[in-house]
DNA sequence: AATTGCGTGTGAAACCTTTCATTCCGGGAA
DNA sequence: TTCCCGGAATGAAAGGTTTCACACGCAATT
């Protein structure tokens, strides 16, 4: 156990001060080649490494750019976290990844943690509508990006079009004969389910079918689990009243429906169609392949990434925006073939 | 945009000394109750935040811990983490994912990351089997332990016995009747796979069947797409000859496989047999479910942590373990009912 | 009355880097 | 020869927290 060199160690060895021991890592033009290449011999045979605490106490905010999403465990958000990711380290950001777990209270520890670490920006998927932490975060001047959520005016944020995406999932769904038709997501606390949701009945209007034709089903989480369930459900439906096709709110509920209804016999799609959203690489993958609502998950992190970026750097020039992407509909064997 | 306070402020604002604001947020025992009183209410009234930054400079350590994994779009991986980060936070440590995507480069340039962090400790499943710069981490005096990885005496390592894995997973189909058996996974660099294949074959060898019995399918990448590229060189194969079941190095693979099978109107168990490993929920979630050789996600990395944070706190009386778990068979449809 | 001890509180040093005003030096111009 | 200029290097200050030796005041003991 060594005790670790620090640029004044660097300094002597090199036999120069330890402001030119600073520049030649972070200004090397400013300095002569034969004495950067001294310094940089000194640096190599001391294994000197730099002290991030320090230089982030001295630059008064740290490198780390703090990713808060609900569910770590969804595959969409460790996509988002990769595309996000891309970026950050071109820039020499560090990203934390922190899973609130649909929990406010574990939502604003990640906060606060981010807060003391001063971080250099926020990425988040917030959970509740409306967060006070994130203003404040804000006032201190940390920039922030919604993530998965429009933002007002007066802050950015990078979304996909929700509605749209429910429209599209039930417009297939119509065309495809399908009459009868069960909505499955929730809690209704997260934006997302309700917004498509909402796209869901506006395409049932506009095809001049009753409200009535959609069956809300209301789940506690977004996850395999509580698809599983709603799908036992279904399946216990008497089969003359049961809805024809499901749309899930994403593709884990999907992902459970579907288990159940192999495991009751049910043909998907012949018995039942089911459009997933997200389509995360385990829709395709799935033993009946999904059809599902398309988000661009990768380019969801890089284009938050990049306005956090933007704003980080040049906040008095930055311009807040909201990125709206617009989703597109894949179609495999769980909705059949025409 | 206000400028934050600090622990001066706070003295001043409570009449204090700075080092009476340390000893309220650090020992409040060592503080009379009425001046801790004093202290708490100016840290709210100014909204007091501490620097993290510069606890880390005068400890000389960050509260970071690195976790260094393969792929964090396997969801065995994620499970892991989670795991981690229960003890993590039990212990006011925040947890940095880092994701080496098998790349040497990406592991190594995350290790320096770290060490400029000062992390407190790494965990980390390594790319490679011996790996210097994890060396010079541990001389420096940073805790690492190894995760699903069987180290020396001298390192702590948390692992599952992957040779028992691969004997269960052959056991299993052996007992169900096969005869002619592949092995996909690869590829062969990565330690996890040599040894579920060292444990497939020793299996076969005490169930007095022939080596050939068992063709190995290496493949590039232990994700969905190897899986299902593989599975259609499978199909492809003449049906006398082929494999009447197949054991994969991970679920993402079997996956693939089950796919591909399913697509080809194969039927799975009928005329192919599955076996997974890691039993992630996805494998329990395929339409047919799989079977598959459980680890106790969760439970290795909160071992894991256990042990660095042990070595962490105490490192002089720490005595160096290598922990390691049992794998579990779990059986499902994708191989059949005796 | 002097001493001891204890519970509280103090204040300066240390942690390491970056920045910036300043100094130094050699060469070209006047 | 003197002056000026620009490139190169310097060195001290600043950033915020924790720690630790020390001081203070009061009560109990001798």
């Amino acid at each position: 156990m060594i005790e670790p060199a620090n640029v004044l160690d660097v300094a002597a060895h090199a036999g120069v001060s330890v402001g030119t021991v600073s520049n030649v890592m972070n200004r090397p033009e400013r300095v002569s080649p034969a004495t950067r290449e001294r310094v940089l011999a000194s640096i190599s045979a001391l294994g000197y490494v730099r002290n991030e605490a320090a230089r982030q106490l001295r630059a008064g905010k740290s490198r780390t750019i703090g990713l808060v999403v609900l569910d770590i465990g969804n595959p969409f958000f460790t996509d988002l976290a990769a595309g996000a990711e891309v970026t950050a380290t071109k820039h020499g950001l560090t990203l934390i990844l922190c899973s609130s777990n649909d929990d406010v209270h574990r939502e604003s520890h990640y906060l606060s943690l981010l807060q003391e670490q001063r971080a250099f920006g926020i990425l988040i998927t917030p959970v509740a509508r409306t967060n006070t932490a994130i203003q404040q975060l804000r006032r201190r001047g940390t920039p922030v990006v919604l993530v998965d959520r429009t933002a007002g005016r007066r802050q950015c944020s990078v979304s996909v079009n929700d509605r749209l995406g429910g429209e599209l999932a039930i417009d297939h769904l119509v065309s495809r004969g399908h009459r009868r038709i069960a909505f499955v997501g929730g809690p209704m606390s997260i934006n997302q389910v309700v917004e498509r949701l909402a796209g869901a009945r506006a395409a049932l209007r506009a095809a001049d079918l009753p409200d009535d034709a959609l069956t809300v089903m209301e789940t506690p989480a977004l996850n395999v689990a509580a698809g599983r369930s709603m799908g036992a459900e279904i399946v216990a439906l008497p089969a003359p009243g049961r809805p024809t096709a499901v749309f899930c709110a994403n593709d884990l509920l999907a992902l459970g429906v579907l288990q159940e209804m192999t495991r009751s016999r049910l043909q998907v799609p012949g018995d039942i169609a089911i459009v997933g959203y997200d389509d995360i690489d385990f829709a395709a993958a799935a033993a009946v392949p999904l059809t599902s609502v398309r988000q661009p998950r990768a380019q969801l992190g890089l284009a938050a990434m990049d306005l956090l970026i933007e704003e980080g750097l040049a906040p008095d020039e930055h311009q807040h925006r909201q990125v709206v992407f617009e989703p597109e509909l894949v179609i495999r064997d769980s909705t059949g073939h025409p």
